[in-house]
DNA sequence: TCTGGGGTCCTAGGACCC
DNA sequence: TCTGGGGTCCTAGGACCC
């Protein structure tokens, strides 16, 4: 049996963190960020029942002593990017899972830098050295089991859960310390008295798909019995980008709503621009005073960055739903766009003419020194006129 | 507790194809 | 004209995560 060998690395009130290490006169406060709602605080408001996602006012009320501040988005992407830089110096084998967490495999590490609790004490202090901010590190033999048991070691903690103990370790936990277990499913088991680990694996396969349905049922009996095969993955790429922009309860117009779903397309096909990713799916996303939701899509015939374009389909989609806005009042206006393509590929010129081995030869190391020769399946030669198809590899 | 902005994955029905 | 099994894609909704 292998041991315990992956890492979740996992920044501590990450947001707030930046903050007290920016303004060294807030360590030691209760710091909250975020107007409307809390999209951060530190431990000294988590100690005083301030919770992230919670209403401003209410956490205003519980902690009448918070600094409230205003996010610095670019100063948070700049101290993740630097984290993830000593990531990546730890070992090449890194699954980023949002701005402030990742899987890190070190199996293959042990001559080189040590046991993975070596490394992970090293991560620890690296971090803390080089960017300046406390991270908490689970380390387990599977992902699930590294991701729970730095959720228990928070905040700047260490917790290896080693292969002999994990059911010891497991079992006892309330099922809400799962991850994929949220407040709808924790009620579902909840109803039938299930509250820890234990139970969930003490109940039937069966019985548990017919509670939470077939993929989730399984899943979590998977988890229960500390069965999960997941290995970390590097270059993973995102499916779709969105923005969205919750509207408050005023009534607004039609005009402004166009103006608002404008100014929304506009920011994301800037960004997918940027990120030379063209999207084929655009998806309308809606809240409505009630908090329900609804979302309408429609699929282009093909990818595109074209702001007018993804606009076009926007409208489209906003005019026909103006009927049930009327009635059920708009929130929050979003829109993403899916089946993001990867554009996985470098234009290169040639010489005119017949191109020769030389050069071709010339045009695939450029390719290959980009994207690492084992990734490179097909080459198209496109000339004026016609154009024409040609396998570049192998040889 | 009346709620931001960014994502992921799964389910399920219908259209359509072979 | 009716029939089957299998697959993909699209759309809409829902739960969950940070």
């Amino acid at each position: 049996m292998e041991g315990a060998s992956i890492l979740h690395a996992d920044l501590d009130a990450f947001y707030a963190s930046v903050e007290q290490r920016d303004r060294p006169a807030l360590r030691g406060k209760p710091v909250i960020v975020g107007h409307g709602v809390v999209l951060a605080c530190s431990y000294e408001a988590k100690a005083r029942g301030v919770r992230t996602a919670m209403n401003g006012r209410q956490a205003r009320l519980l902690c009448p002593d918070a600094i409230v501040l205003e996010p610095r988005m670019s100063a948070y992407s700049q101290a993740s990017k630097a984290v993830f830089e000593v990531f990546r110096d730890t070992t090449p084998l890194v699954e980023p899972i949002s701005i402030d967490e990742a899987f890190l495999e070190v199996g293959g590490l042990r001559k080189i830098s040590g046991t993975p609790t070596q490394i992970a004490v090293r991560l620890r202090a690296d971090v803390l050295d080089r960017v300046g901010l406390p991270i908490t590190v689970g380390i387990a033999r599977t992902k699930f089991l590294a991701k729970v048991a730095s959720r228990v070691a928070k905040p700047d903690g260490i917790l290896a859960v080693e292969p002999d103990r994990e059911l010891e370790f497991l079992h006892p936990l309330p099922v809400q310390m799962l991850w994929g277990v949220g407040p709808v499913t924790a009620a579902k088991l909840a109803e039938r008295g299930i509250r820890t680990v234990a139970h969930v694996a003490r109940i039937g396969e069966a019985a548990l798909v017919s509670i939470l349905g077939g993929h989730a049922g399984r899943h979590l009996w998977a988890l229960a019995h500390n069965k999960d095969a997941r290995r970390v993955v590097t270059g993973r790429r995102r499916g779709s980008m969105g923005a969205q922009r919750a509207l408050g309860r005023g009534h607004q117009s039609y005009e402004e709503l166009d103006a608002t779903l404008a100014g929304l397309v506009d920011r994301v096909t800037r960004r997918m621009r940027k990120a030379d990713r063209p999207g084929r799916t655009v998806v309308l996303r809606m809240r409505f005073r009630d908090f329900t939701r609804a979302t309408r899509s429609r699929t282009l015939s093909r990818p595109t960055v074209q702001t007018e374009e993804i606009l076009a389909a926007a409208r489209t989609l906003l005019t026909a739903v103006r009927p049930m806005i009327a009635v059920r009042g708009l929130t929050l206006l979003g829109i993403s766009v899916g089946n993001l393509e990867n554009q996985d590929f470098m234009q290169l010129e040639l010489p005119f003419g017949t191109p020769d081995r030389v050069a071709l030869d010339g045009a695939l190391d450029a390719v290959r020194d980009r994207f690492g020769s084992s990734s490179v399946t097909r080459g198209v030669l496109v000339g004026k006129g016609p154009g024409l198809e040609m396998p570049m590899l192998p040889d």
